[in-house]
DNA sequence: AAAAAAGTCTACTAAATCTATATGCTTTGT
DNA sequence: ACAAAGCATATAGATTTAGTAGACTTTTTT
């Protein structure tokens, strides 16, 4: 299961992806049109514009905003930021190896190896998914059920 | 990430599908060969037990053992069983469904969408694999790689 | 019949992680 | 100077997971 601040992470981002190229959006209008904790928010977006995916500016009419066009930012890159664990077991992680302590042998694992192809197949899915698309497909299902 | 019972749980299977067909296996055995805590273990295959994977029996020369052939178990319902989650989001899961409580229109939410897809996949390939093939992909890689 | 070998069941504890909040600070615009 | 925003770190609370303990039942062996 991907973390609460991933799935925050996620929002926030679509939210400033429509925003594009316009003026900086305030954590705090973010926060309440999405339901999301003010204070976990700031430390999310602080996260990700670490990461350098936002920008952000101070004072009166400051905010945050991407730095880059939204069809440019992958899902998988925001769940690797947040921590979200992309892969099922930690032996198959790319980018959070860590070795399974109760396992011997790693390479001739069969359960390890059923796993790679579902990391396989799930980053294929996510690192071809941008925001741009998750945009693109919210637009398309709100055309299809109404809002 | 997969907790450790569904870890735990798979790893077991995997050895109690290699000795289908033979006497049962003790629980000592199978924890100590696959460096498991005893405890744990029994209280793992007690609930694989009661799904109607594993049969058992008390006494001395007793264990475990499968009712079915390994080919008819697949390792998604081993998660199931276990409380795994294949989904990434609880909106998305089919068996453990559960509101996002920040989502407001859970129908029209791309980011959901996304993730349907990914549970989709997900579930196919797990479906698709049974303990028995698990056990084959580990001959495989033994075969490849040397012991 | 007694003892030993194994699984059954429930409760509990400890550790880790996740979520959220608090507090004070810095920068920027008016 | 003041207010609006983000920056940074610390900490508390809640939840989940992992593991342990202990007493009980069934079956086999002696």
């Amino acid at each position: 299961m991907l973390s609460k601040k991933t799935r925050y992470a996620l929002k926030a981002l679509v939210v400033l992806g429509k925003n594009f190229g316009e003026a900086p959006i305030q954590i705090s209008r973010i926060a309440s049109e999405e339901h999301i904790p003010k204070k976990f928010l700031e430390q999310i977006l602080l996260d990700l514009r670490n990461a350098g995916l936002l920008f952000s500016k101070k004072g009166s009419g400051g905010g945050y905003g991407l730095v880059k066009d939204p069809s440019q930012i992958s899902v998988v890159q925001i769940l690797r930021i947040t921590g979200g664990p992309v892969a099922l077991l930690p032996c198959v992680s790319l980018n959070f190896y860590q070795k399974c302590d109760e396992c011997e042998n790693e390479t001739t694992c069969g359960v390890r190896d059923v796993f790679v192809e579902v990391r396989d197949a799930t980053v294929k899915i996510l690192s071809e998914t941008s925001i741009a698309d998750v945009i693109r497909r919210e637009k398309n299902l709100v055309e299809k059920f109404g809002l």
